[in-house]
DNA sequence: GTTATCAGCTTGTCTGAGGAGTTGATTCGG
DNA sequence: CCGAATCAACTCCTCAGACAAGCTGATAAC
């Protein structure tokens, strides 16, 4: 038999089954350290490290001289895996959803500072366009698309493009190879097209050239 | 009332504050298990667990024989948190960004078991409106919203949406405690008319009415 | 120059001991 | 009979020591 997981990593594995299976309800008691170490046959700092390893994941919480308690039925999502998993098309049209919306909100809260920013990567984007390698011109492409989703002053749509960001950014790499320059130069009049509509805080505007946009990426993947 | 942490979640706690300020680089190996204990002053077993946490949080890696190395400058994002923490009218955006283009998709994709579960939902969520208390009738609205984004066929889009279900499900409650009777019951006409559109397969239409009432939630909010 | 070997590191696991906190039954006072 | 104090048994927490298993780089052999 060959163990290429360390006996703490499969007891979490184990016990996370036994979880996810409804072995112990919400805020439910597990047996004590003794009786699982005994139950799955390893020691008790085994049990102790495969109870930490859950209890970083939020599932387990252990309270001293109470015991060990079940908080969630399973691991919380881990986004950046979710998404390295999923079909690039849900992944693109996810961003779509949020880019489009940010672009609207940008166009009615979008600062002076936030103008400036896009002036900033805009230029950026236009060079690295012209002499830069693939990744460095991706890199400058994310960061005019960040700072346009940073104008529209919403935490939340922030973070979740931030999430976004590695997978999309490998994805452009990959597409960067196949097509070498057909989107490349033409695509700057886009851009620069978005950070008009919101500059002249026109939403409608600014939300329908960010949706052609990312639509015209999403029909090269497709 | 403090909250004694154990010597192992500090020490998790000082190795990620550490590893989030730069101390080692990405892939880089920590010092030793016994390196380590010595510097924080406590035993081994307490530096294997603060470890094993900060693996469970996919911060960490070790490898046997030949040490442990930082596989992510920070831990992953706890979303659930980052939404129970977040202004609600960001998460509210949010969910109309989402849920506006799950709308505008699900009406080119929606398959005749998305429209049966359309009537299913909104039968129950009329029922809901009527007779049951607060908590039932969020659960019977949530169910269509959910069936809405189902239909999308995106499994990116359904994970966030998903993701946002418990902080928009103690949003409506509360909301429902101030204003008792004007969301209800006239909200309904509202649901059947996005589902109308979906089920036209007009893709704009549903994404308007969509956002037309999300919208509405929002004001309520603001 | 290439391969084999191996000493010295690393993490992995087990055990025994004692400390600290919680819980529920028991006892005591009213 | 009821409420509060007591306490024993249980739990997790931490440490130390021992040995196994695996990796790495230096050295030796070819």
């Amino acid at each position: 038999m060959i163990r290429r997981h360390p006996l703490a990593e499969q007891a979490a594995e184990e016990l996370l089954r036994r979880i996810g299976g409804g072995e112990w309800a919400l805020g439910q008691k597990l047996p004590g350290e003794t009786t699982l170490a005994a139950q799955l046959g390893v020691g008790r700092s085994t049990i102790r490290e495969a109870v930490r390893e859950l209890a970083g994941r939020r599932v387990l919480e252990s309270r001293q001289g109470a015991g060990v308690f079940v908080i969630a039925h399973q691991a919380v999502e881990d986004w950046d895996q979710v998404l390295r998993r999923a079909d690039i098309t849900d992944v693109l049209e996810g961003r779509l959803a949020i880019e489009t919306e940010a672009a609207r909100l940008a166009a009615s809260r979008r600062t002076q500072a936030d103008l400036k920013s896009f002036r900033h990567t805009l230029k950026d984007r236009l060079d690295a366009a012209e002499k830069s390698p693939d990744d460095w011109y991706v890199e400058a492409d994310l960061a005019f698309h960040r700072a346009l989703v940073t104008a529209a002053h919403n935490a939340v749509l922030l973070e979740l493009f931030d999430t976004f960001v590695p997978r999309i950014r490998t994805t452009m790499i990959d597409l960067l190879r196949l097509d070498t320059d057909r989107l490349h130069r033409q695509d700057q009049a886009a851009h620069v097209a978005i950070a008009d509509a919101v500059r002249d805080s026109d939403a409608e505007l600014a939300a329908a050239r960010s949706r052609e946009h990312l639509a015209a990426i999403l029909a090269v993947v497709r």
